[in-house]
DNA sequence: GCCAACGTTGGC
DNA sequence: GCCAACGTTGGC
């Protein structure tokens, strides 16, 4: 079982937005970066467990607790033409593109990444380093729990 | 809105 | 395969 950060904009797609869906969960769609593709098609497994993450926000930070809810399936939105994620170098036969989907496991009290980098628990967290830009990042398990265990009220 | 950091593109 | 130009990300 892995672990692992998942980003946002909650313009896009809130912790709010995923309560709402039916049965709390979401297709992952839109990741076109090779590398959080790579963690995705290669790394990921139903049930690891994952940080909802809002970002490019007034209070960016990790809003909610997820788990992956699925097996990797292609993105469906690299065949639409009309789509902003379309690939016209995609095909049904070669998908180059890939979902998950996340399920909410619960929100919780936004726990801002100005508090996450307090922590030197934390220093090395993958998706704290400077330019990280990755959509999708693994935790080190010892990061999950401290994270869980230390950050996370209620 | 700024801008540093990074990924991608495409001419050569 | 190099690398400059360009686009995107995302905290601040």
């Amino acid at each position: 079982m892995r672990y692992w950060l998942m980003k946002t904009e909650p313009s896009d797609c809130s912790i709010d937005d995923l309560a709402a869906m039916p049965g709390q969960t979401v297709a992952w769609y839109g990741v076109r970066n090779y590398q959080a593709r790579n963690f995705m098609r290669d790394q990921m497994r139903a049930g690891d467990g994952a940080l909802f993450y809002h970002s490019n926000c007034a209070t960016p930070g990790i809003a909610g607790i997820a788990r992956v809810a699925s097996t990797v399936y292609p993105d469906a939105t690299q065949f639409e033409r009309n789509s902003k994620y379309y690939d016209p170098k995609a095909t049904p036969e070669t998908p180059r593109w890939f979902n998950v989907d996340v399920q909410l496991v619960r929100k919780i009290p936004l726990i801002p990444i100005r508090e996450l980098r307090r922590h030197p628990e934390l220093e090395r967290m993958r998706a704290l380093q400077r330019g990280n830009r990755l959509s999708i990042t693994p935790l080190d398990p010892a990061e999950w729990n401290f994270i869980l265990k230390n950050l996370v009220r209620d």
